[in-house]
DNA sequence: ATAATTATACCGTCCGGACGGTATAGTTAT
DNA sequence: ATAACTATACCGTCCGGACGGTATAATTAT
């Protein structure tokens, strides 16, 4: 069985960094948290550099696919704010910490990381998708500012909701 | 205390750390960029969880002062939106990188970490007196998070002029 | 058909270095 | 005299990473 357990060491390794942060990510933890040995971890990601881009870039493509199946799966028409409106749904209603993952590799990479490269080009991709939505541009950033802020801040849920709701509607009211 | 090298050793603390990340801030290094030796240091702060408790109760109170002058210092009447504009003005016209720190200690420390305490603490305090501003809640929550994701986010200069323009605007027209 | 070889996917151990922290003796300024 | 250091040496732990080995599946040679 060419049973690769590269994923699942991906995974368990985001949940150690929405767990711990990004200095509670070691070899040796990641080895006793998926009962892979240390050298098995090397085989995968020959350095913790390596292992880093790769849960960036995972990181980023579950967050693109995430948009693309939002605006899919919606029978919204194409108009002013869809892109955010999309962004914003998936943003709120993940359930997963995949959102917060996000915003601690980005606020906690240290800034000359080559792992913040894949991360900072989504980003600049992200951030022109807002503001090619049909909105004023400094409305646009300020919302998707909005929403990187919340993969950030803890708040309750009825807060967070609150902020949604919010947010949704400043993509529907103004142009 | 004439000469207390503290204050310049919480300084070149937070230099490090908006430099190079958490991780970056070590003993050793902290004494190569300030001259002041290893047993200097710990002097001051008996151990790093100190160092780190005390650099985030000083950045809190930082912009705890900022914030008060900002409202002092306009002649701003009371009304719905006040204390958010001046939240906005001290997060995006601040020169020093005070909020960047602010936003890597908060998504960067360790969950667990008792610096953290502060920070959430003040952090809580900042939310209440941004949804206690004669805004709708949920407006409210929305625009101090668009600001704490500006901390986070690197933009250039005139996209950051541009979210706050539309921030403040969003604390004006709305009620 | 089968033997030899190669590639893949790991395991387990070891090492050098960095880091947090302790200790201690001496120094300077107030 | 005391606070505020300097300077240096040291210790235990943890971490990144190198390394050698193992098991098995796929490929190639004969």
């Amino acid at each position: 069985m060419r049973s690769s357990k590269k994923a699942a060491l991906l995974e368990a390794a985001g949940a150690i960094v929405v767990g711990g942060g990004i200095d509670a990510l070691t070899f040796d933890r990641l080895a006793a948290e998926t009962g892979v040995s240390k050298g098995g971890i090397l085989y995968h990601f020959p350095d913790k550099e390596r292992l880093l881009i790769a849960l960036v870039e995972g990181i980023v493509s579950l967050v693109d696919l995430a948009i693309a199946q939002e605006r899919a799966s919606n029978a919204e028409p194409d108009g002013p704010g869809r892109w955010l409106r999309a962004y914003i749904r998936i943003a709120f209603t993940d359930g997963g910490d995949v959102d917060r993952l996000l915003g601690i590799l980005l606020a906690g990479l240290p800034p000359e990381s080559p792992a913040l490269v894949p991360l900072l080009s989504a980003d600049r991709r992200w951030l022109e998708a807002a503001c090619s939505d049909g909105l004023p541009r400094g409305l646009a950033i300020a919302i998707r500012l909005a929403v990187d802020g919340a993969f950030v801040t803890k708040l309750d849920p009825a807060d967070v909701a609150a902020a949604r709701e919010a947010l949704l509607t400043l993509t529907e009211t103004a142009q």
